[in-house]
DNA sequence: GTTTTAACACCTAGGTGTTAAGCT
DNA sequence: AGCTTAACACCTAGGTGTTAAAAC
């Protein structure tokens, strides 16, 4: 099997949700630190309750998923990964008159469990320390059968993204050490519920205010933000 | 050294250009074949003399250099990538009166010699040979100072576009068997001049004809071709 | 009634040759 | 004179929320 099926395996598969990062002992993975970037957009989304858009297609996240690493050795070779677990085994609805989410019951069948890798992985420690590392080509899909490799999510369903940095052991005939070598990160507030319309109109006002390409819905007053 | 330096250059720095391809005898490159797509449009190209715009920013070829893979190993990972050799030592200059190059001595000072990657690298043979395959994001400048890792040229000076097919030796502590295990391609059809503004008008017409990017200065008798 | 879909106008981002000015 | 540069209008390609219709 492929170095990239077992890890997409391991990830997919094994790993609990942990509200904390999570760094094996070995010291290539031990030391790295991950800040959230574009925080401040990411917690006003999520003072709203974030809800991100999945089609067909396939849809970018806004806010994108985007970190700056340190604590990596820089020689070492990373792969960086990101996946999305259910907040809770609930289905929500919004109800309008109150501005609120409800619990609409339990949740849907789980959806095929999908890893999305960074296209630059594998890359050393020096080059993804060198700038912002950014999953905008990252999509989301509602589609159980696509095919293009996208991220599926239920609809109505909360989703909590996941980042999972992965030490390439270059040693011949080493076990992959996925299960050991790897850090993973998660930031509350990248929390989300997938939808297939925007819901609050609040989150649709944020999106139109901040993301350039809805600049052709901006009105002078929602240019506050 | 890391591999794709030692790669690098391996590819500047020791290859003699050969008009027919060239392949080590190792098992899993001596059956690799490369068919460039888009023959008949270079052919066209070719026959006016094709002409391939630098500027300082760096310009995309058109046509694109894409092509066509078989007689890999599915399961070898290999590394594509590109490099241009000067043609000649001559520096031309194109003659308006009798549309046509004239050699306008010898040629300028070498440049940096660069390869370029194709950004899926590496990867298995199965994923090369599953479609065509594109250098479309490879771009050609004539600043000497380049900072992109683009190709550096010679205005004015003609170029062998190459493909080089490494195989990536997993053995632990081989050496990097670059210069054992690689093919080298190169056709013949898609030599070009490198220019910083387009000479011979027929090229022209033959670039805003077949380029989906031109179309703006496309008219009703530039669209037969 | 609620949720999803597809077409759409309006953007961002960037690839074209043109053109006029600048360089040597 | 020959060659290069930079701004430009005009494209391709694709990311937005909107909207009305469809699906369930």
């Amino acid at each position: 099997m492929g170095f990239l099926s077992k890890l997409t395996q391991a990830c997919t598969m094994g790993l609990p949700f942990l509200p904390e990062d999570t760094c094996a002992k070995a010291p290539q993975v031990a030391g790295i630190k991950v800040q959230l970037e574009t925080f401040e957009l990411w917690q006003q989304f999520d003072q709203l309750g974030t809800e991100m858009i999945v089609t067909k297609a396939g849809r970018r996240m806004f806010p994108t998923f985007q970190v700056h690493i340190t604590g990596m050795d820089p020689a070492a070779e990373y792969v960086l990964l990101m996946d999305f677990i259910p907040v809770d085994d609930k289905r929500y609805r919004y109800a309008f008159h109150s501005s609120s989410w409800l619990v609409a019951g339990r949740g849907d069948a789980a959806v095929p469990g999908r890893v999305h890798f960074h296209p630059d992985s594998p890359a050393r420690g020096a080059q993804w320390m060198k700038q912002t590392v950014s999953f905008d080509r990252l999509k989301l899909t509602n589609n159980l059968l696509d095919d293009n490799g996208h991220i599926i999510l239920n609809s109505m369903h909360r989703y909590q993204p996941r980042l999972h940095v992965v030490l390439v052991d270059q040693r011949k005939d080493s076990q992959l050490t996925a299960h050991r070598n790897f850090c993973t990160f998660s930031f509350t507030e990248t929390r989300f519920t997938a939808v297939t319309a925007y819901q609050n109109h609040r989150i649709t006002q944020l999106k139109i205010a901040s993301n350039p390409f809805a600049k052709g819905f901006r009105t002078t007053d929602s240019d506050t933000w």
